[in-house]
This record gives structure tokens, C-alpha cells and sequence, in this order.
DNA sequence: GCGATGAATGTTAGCCGCTAACATTCGAGC
DNA sequence: GCTCGAATGTTAGCGGCTAACATTCATCGC
């Protein structure tokens, strides 16, 4: 029965939001995102354009959605503080990747293949990457790395797991996991 | 005499489009960039919105103007082939900056303080770096790199570019070199 | 049960980025 | 001077997004 206590408003919420995410990267995914309305979503999903926007502040933040910062945040805070900033997030990363269930749902693949069509969602997805570096920044701050090199470090390994997802998004069917392993090894190769 | 005989025709076209710049960089930075419209901007330079549009295809496009794709393009061909995917990358920009002229003009600075100021420019600064990825990544696929090698390589030696450049906009005022240099430092350490 | 409260949604109006189709000015060359 | 074409102007409209106000509807105290 987990969850049953929540209010029924908040159900009600909930059930609107998923209803325009699945629809909406339906139509997404099916006629395009830049041919797909607002207001076509909204509708799709029972709903008016206000709405919409009542629970995503902008269309790309239907399809650019990820709240995995605190799984990072918690990785990056296990990693000995000794080791060179770049090695250090790349370590936390390729840890955070380990304790992941492999794939969880397929609206992953969905997503990346819209962003994958979409040139303004690429550069969108910076947008959101902002605030994972700013927290990655900060901790590596609070350990005495000088601020330049914790800002390159970190944007350096999300522009290489950026690059990884698209990628993955470009080819055909097969695992994250190798890729993402594979990407972060141009960083830190493999010793043995 | 140089350039003295290209048509009239165009010349008033090239200086109608530096009114534009001008007094867009000055709006944008005086008044920020989201809180200046593209009406004010052509107002201000005697001209109309629609002949902004007719020299750039987006608002963004009057701060992201960036044509230095045949210097970097040039740089990476001279790099030797046997090296690394990624130092190789680096050591082309290494390269390019050391053949650059010390800063150059002053609306670099202004563009980047805008940037910095404008979080929808600093999502739109990869937009316009793609091509100059695309370019990269070709150069080293006609030489034998993997494609996710290339394309993480790239992407990661442009994201701390990037990164460079931001920092470099934040601080007060010292020389861009420098700070591209230690930046590249993080993926590259010097030996020595 | 019933009314009151507040959350979720609806309605309307409008700004701004951007595009298309058509009209106009203005410089270059005969 | 006239003609051609490039640069600019005009008008109309779509779509993303916001603000201000009205409405439905589930919950809670009574």
C-alpha cells in the first residue's frame, strides 16, 4: 500500500502530469517535436494549454526531465578526496552507474531519441545539466579544489555522459551501461 | 586598398549589420538580454525587426557569432595521428591559441558577460559549437578513431573551452589565456 | 450532510520571437 | 535616365509563454 496516504489532490496532479508526459512524447516522437503544439499535447492529454504550463515551465521540460542529482551528489561525497578533480568525478560517476538499475524504464530511450532529432533540445539539455555541475562544483570546492579546475572537471565528464547518451540514442538497440563506460574511459582509461 | 572594391552594395549591408551588433551588445548589456526586445534593438539601429532577421536567424545569433572553425580546422590536421584521441584534440587547441592574437577585439569580453548573464545564451553557446564538434569528429573518424572516441573527445575538449570562457567572463579582469591554458591543464597535465 | 477552504484547472488577453508573402527603395551598370 | 537586383519595409499570422481573474472540486470542521 505504499503511497495510499497521499491526498487524492496530489493523486489527481499526478495522474494529469503523467497523462501530458505520456502523450506528449508520444506526439513528440511520432510527428516531431517542433511540429507538435503546446496546445496539441493538451489536448491530447484532456487538458488546456494553461495546464501544460502549470506543470512544465517550458515545452523542452516535458522531455528534459531527470532528477538523479542526489544519487550523484551522495557518489561523489564517497570518493577519496586525494585523487586529481577529473579522476575523482569520473570515478563517482562510473560508481553512480554501477548502483543503477540497468536501463528501469524504456521513456529513457523515447527521450533521448527526441532530443536526438531536435537540435534546440540538445543544447537545451545543457540547461538542465547547470545544476548537477553546480552542486558537483561546490563539493569539490569545499575539499580545496580551486574553483577553474572543479568547473572543468565537472562540465568535462557531463559533456562525455552527455555525448555517450546521444550517441546511444543515435545507434541502434543495445545497452547504456558499455557505452557510458566506454565514454568515460577516454577521461580515465582502464589500466590493465 | 583593401577590400576597396567590393560592390557598394554590400558595404551598406555589412554596416547596417555592425549597427546592429553594436547596439544590440550595448542594449543587451546595459539593459539585459531577455529584457530587450528585438523591436528595440532594430529601432535603435534605424532599421526594422524584420531587417534584424534578415541578418540573424535568431536573437541569440547576434551575441553567439563565432567563425573560427578554419583556424581549429587547420590546427587538428597539423596534430601527428599516432597520439590519443583526446590529447590530440587538446593539443590542436593548444595550438590554435598560441597562433591567436592576444584577445583581439573587446566585444569578446562584452559577449561573454552576456553570456554569463543569460542562462538561455549559455544553453545556446552548444548550438553553435555542434558544427565545430561535427568538424572535429570527422577529422578523427578519416583517421582511424572510433566514433564514440571522436565524439567524447570533442565534446569534452569544447565543453571546457566553454567552461574557460565562462569562468574567465566571471572573474574581473585578467588575460583569456591563461585560464584556457589551465583549463586544458585538467584534461592534459603538463609534465614538467 | 453542509458549508468553507484551498488546490487544480479553465478563460481571456496579450507580449515576444519568428516566418511568409508581397511591396518599396536605392545603388550599379548600361 | 532606365533597368535590374539587392537591401529594406509592411502586413499578417503562428506558437511559446505569462498574468489576472474565474471556476470546479475534493477535503475538513461543524
Amino acid at each position: 500500500m505504499l503511497a495510499a496516504n497521499i491526498h487524492r489532490m496530489a493523486r489527481r496532479r499526478e495522474q494529469t502530469h503523467a497523462r501530458l508526459v505520456d502523450t506528449g512524447l508520444r506526439l513528440f516522437a511520432a510527428q516531431g517535436y517542433d511540429a507538435t503544439t503546446v496546445a496539441q499535447v493538451a489536448a491530447a492529454a484532456g487538458v488546456t494549454e494553461m495546464t501544460f504550463y502549470r506543470h512544465f515551465a517550458t515545452k523542452q521540460d516535458l522531455v528534459l526531465d531527470d532528477p538523479y542529482d542526489p544519487l550523484i551528489e551522495s557518489s561523489i561525497d564517497q570518493q577519496p578526496p586525494g585523487l586529481d578533480p577529473l579522476t575523482r568525478v569520473v570515478r563517482a560517476f562510473r560508481a553512480v552507474w554501477r548502483n543503477l538499475p540497468e536501463s528501469g524504464n524504456d521513456d529513457v530511450r523515447t527521450r533521448i531519441e527526441i532530443i536526438v532529432a531536435t537540435p534546440s533540445l540538445r543544447a537545451g539539455t545543457w540547461a538542465t545539466t547547470e545544476r548537477t555541475q553546480q552542486m558537483l562544483v561546490d563539493r569539490l570546492e569545499a575539499d580545496g579544489t580551486d574553483r577553474l579546475s572543479a568547473v572543468v572537471a565537472t562540465s568535462v565528464v557531463l559533456a562525455a555522459l552527455n555525448a555517450a547518451l546521444l550517441e546511444w540514442g543515435r545507434a541502434g538497440r543495445g545497452p547504456l551501461g558499455p557505452v557510458i563506460s566506454a565514454a568515460l574511459d577516454v577521461l580515465e582509461p582502464r589500466h590493465g
